[in-house]
DNA sequence: AGAGTTCTGTACTGATCGGTACAATACACA
DNA sequence: TGTGTATTGTACCGATCAGTACAGAACTCT
């Protein structure tokens, strides 16, 4: 007994994300998110509250979207957890080579308006730790690292993350692509259990 | 002939290159740059031109004072090239339990402005290619890696340097202490040529 | 002391920021 | 076919943004 919505609201948060995931929070003004999203300011502001609650409904979306796909990829696919942390670079490099120069919206989140916004940070610091748990996921079902302690399946864990979060921070200032591409080469063979050597 | 300024520019730069990197480039609006350099805007704007401007200046100044620092950590003072990267990524360490959450000024350009402006990327790439640079320097001057191929070591100065770039990203975000002391565990005994187990 | 020159302080600009007020609108239901 | 209700469109809000105009001040040199 009302005036229905024009637009699906999990569309419009869909549209949302991508926005600030190729702008940056600061730079997705909300001229830009309307443009975007395809709708006026009072929609918005009565679906979503506000520009900060929108971009951690966006972050949400994210961890859905992106987070929990990367994380799939760390731990199903593959029986060797070390070939699946191989698949997962390989991705990144794959995106790069496409011209995705995007990076990761949740390592920007980190680099940007986390630093200065606890409610940001709770939701970034969420996010990575799953990642990280998922890198150790992997690791413990991997040939060549099972046998390590948990601790030192814990330290390299942490130490995949942020090798994560370096090359998806650096490309989205423009990195050649051969940079990636080494980085990668380099973790590929300290994690082991590549299936072949630099895929193209 | 004229009247004399009542600043010193390279003090005021070197202002302008703290507030830059404690807030972020968005966030370090012209009033929080005047208020903390001590001058007024028409002397910000006869010295250094414009914001975009200043921070290009800002960044050169990192260069000198902070990435220049972290090469010569990477390229002298031990014998053993390893043992120096080791103490690269330990100061990290060091620096987050004195509660320095600032991270990179670099790492978080990479992250924000340098994505949309091709002037500030390239300052960036610069930099981050010196950094890499000196991580191989420092990877042909290890006697755990020397035997290596130029490729291998090209790569793995590559990823030394994403790995660098992630850690001091994340620091930006609030990241416990302990999930960087653990990548760092990682790290170290990646490289090898590490001192002392865990210095504490 | 006066002229010339550069810097400083204040006041202001238009643009844009995120956010709001409110009337017009479009539907479901009675 | 009204009536109630939630959404939409528009017009607006004060605050802040980066940047500028210009008069007055402070110095050096003649």
């Amino acid at each position: 007994m009302a005036r229905p919505r024009k637009f699906d609201i999990e569309d419009a948060l869909n549209d949302a994300m991508n926005i600030f995931w190729q702008h940056g929070y600061d730079a997705a003004s909300l001229a830009v998110l309307l443009e975007g999203m395809g709708m006026t300011r009072s929609s918005l502001y009565q679906a979503f509250v506000d520009k900060k609650t929108l971009f951690l409904k966006a972050l949400d979306r994210y961890e859905v979207e992106a987070v929990d796909a990367a994380i799939a990829v760390l731990t199903t696919g593959s029986e060797d957890g070390a070939e699946r942390i191989d698949r997962l670079f390989c991705s990144v490099i794959e995106a790069v080579k496409n011209g995705d120069q995007r990076g990761c919206l949740l390592c920007s989140a980190a680099a940007g308006p986390a630093a200065v916004d606890p409610d940001i940070s709770e939701v970034v610091q969420r996010q990575l730790n799953k990642m990280s748990q998922a890198f150790y996921v992997a690791l413990t079902q991997s040939a060549a690292h099972a046998h390590t302690s948990e601790q030192e399946r814990g330290d390299m864990a942490e130490m995949l993350l942020s090798q994560y979060v370096g090359l998806r921070t650096m490309i989205r200032s423009k990195t050649r692509d051969e940079a990636v591409q080494k980085s990668v080469n380099a973790m590929r063979k300290f994690v082991g259990g590549g299936r072949s050597e630099v895929s193209a």
